[in-house]
DNA sequence: CCTACTTCAGTGGTCTGACCACACATATCC
DNA sequence: GGATATGTGTGGTCAGACCACTGAAGTAGG
């Protein structure tokens, strides 16, 4: 045990600054995160060990970490500890929506938005994709019953832009949010709309895809 | 009661046990906000008088709150009291995205990806846009030396679509972070691509983007 | 009467310490 | 060896104590 000196002690290292402790927090954990290249799945420091470290009080640290928790960003195990959480749109989406998008312009721009991006994210797999992706999600159109969101996934995945990927990922959501689920359209326009990635022609590509939203072609 | 709620992991039916405090508090914070009509602005009740009326520790209180505070739906002022704010935009992105981001082939990812977003936004601003504010994007042009992320945030604007005018605007902060600033390019190149707003061509903005960025045409 | 100042109640910001419930590893017992 | 107790560490929650700050009520001085 260390002896007990009262001496000065600023909450935090940080000079001066209006910042609230727990935002300070969630910016070490930021950062620490980055510095070890915790991934997800990992576990970080026990409040305790944090409160210390961070030198601030537990119910800082809990702050910080309950709207990490809130945004998704870790999960916490009661008897286990906090961890690294593999992003996903949990109740953040949700929670947000009913917060906010009474707005029928947002919901329009959320709209407009998926779709343009959906685009972009087809434009990019049929750059990076093989031909041999290309036959094995032709097979899996056939073999599965799937939910529209399911493909776009795919395809968002194949787009291999880890932004993009969160960007559809986020709308999706909100979509869902929204109650806008698309459903699922016939296996024939996704098949088609998957030949027209190995051509990689843009234009090909954008009929493609409107034809299977049943778009006009404008 | 109330027809929002969709329910996910929660039946309501039996609140007491997986339910922690905290989310249970924003879910009544959001049933309050609801319920009382409050809009952006408006003062909800106090830390204090939250703990009393909802029967829970002023700490789990605040966890909701900080966690509300942290995705911008709330706002504190120290001796005044907590308000809801006017989150119309969509800073979800923006916190996400700044926690995930950092292995490096983010980079290669915000370089493609602002691409393919301000094309986007050219194709969005061509759909939107009045022929008068063409005519004065190319005065303002001319009669201006101006940095390229200023014509593509003017662009953004044109595009009429908040959630992309969000993600370019964080993309763009991305892209100087990583010392990726664009140098302006020829004012006839910026003059040239205006011109194609006007033919409505998405094949023709295309190209004019791509000759401006010096891409090849691929 | 009207300013200018003081006072005070209310609010968020933070820390500490105390329990509880739970998970997991260890030691113990049969 | 396998089942069972136990211990330690973890998150979950609460209560209470200060602090810093705001705004309004109250007060003194002109």
């Amino acid at each position: 045990m260390q002896p007990l000196e009262k001496v000065s002690e600023r909450p935090v290292s940080q000079p001066e600054k209006n910042t609230k402790v727990y935002v300070e927090i969630v910016r070490q954990l930021r950062e620490m995160i980055y510095k070890d290249e915790l991934k997800p799945g990992d576990k970080i420091p026990s409040e305790r060990e944090l409160s210390e470290r961070l030198n601030a009080g537990r119910s800082s640290v809990r702050e910080a970490l309950r709207a990490l928790e809130l945004l998704g960003l870790i999960e916490t195990r009661r008897g286990e500890g906090t961890f690294i959480r593999d992003f996903r749109g949990n109740q953040l989406v949700q929670l947000l929506s009913t917060f906010i998008l009474q707005d029928d312009k947002a919901k329009q721009d959320v709209i407009e938005t998926k779709s343009m991006i959906e685009v972009d994210c087809l434009y990019l797999a049929a750059e990076k994709v093989q031909q041999e992706e290309i036959e094995r999600l032709k097979v899996w159109i056939d073999e599965h019953n799937f939910e529209d969101e399911e493909f776009f996934k795919t395809i968002a995945e194949l787009a291999d832009n880890h932004l993009f990927y969160r960007i559809w990922y986020i709308l999706n959501d909100y979509y869902n949010a929204l109650n806008l689920k698309v459903s699922p359209s016939e296996k024939e326009d996704y098949q088609k709309l998957v030949d027209s990635l190995a051509t990689k022609r843009g234009d090909l590509i954008l009929e493609r895809y409107r034809m299977l939203r049943k778009m006009s072609t404008s």
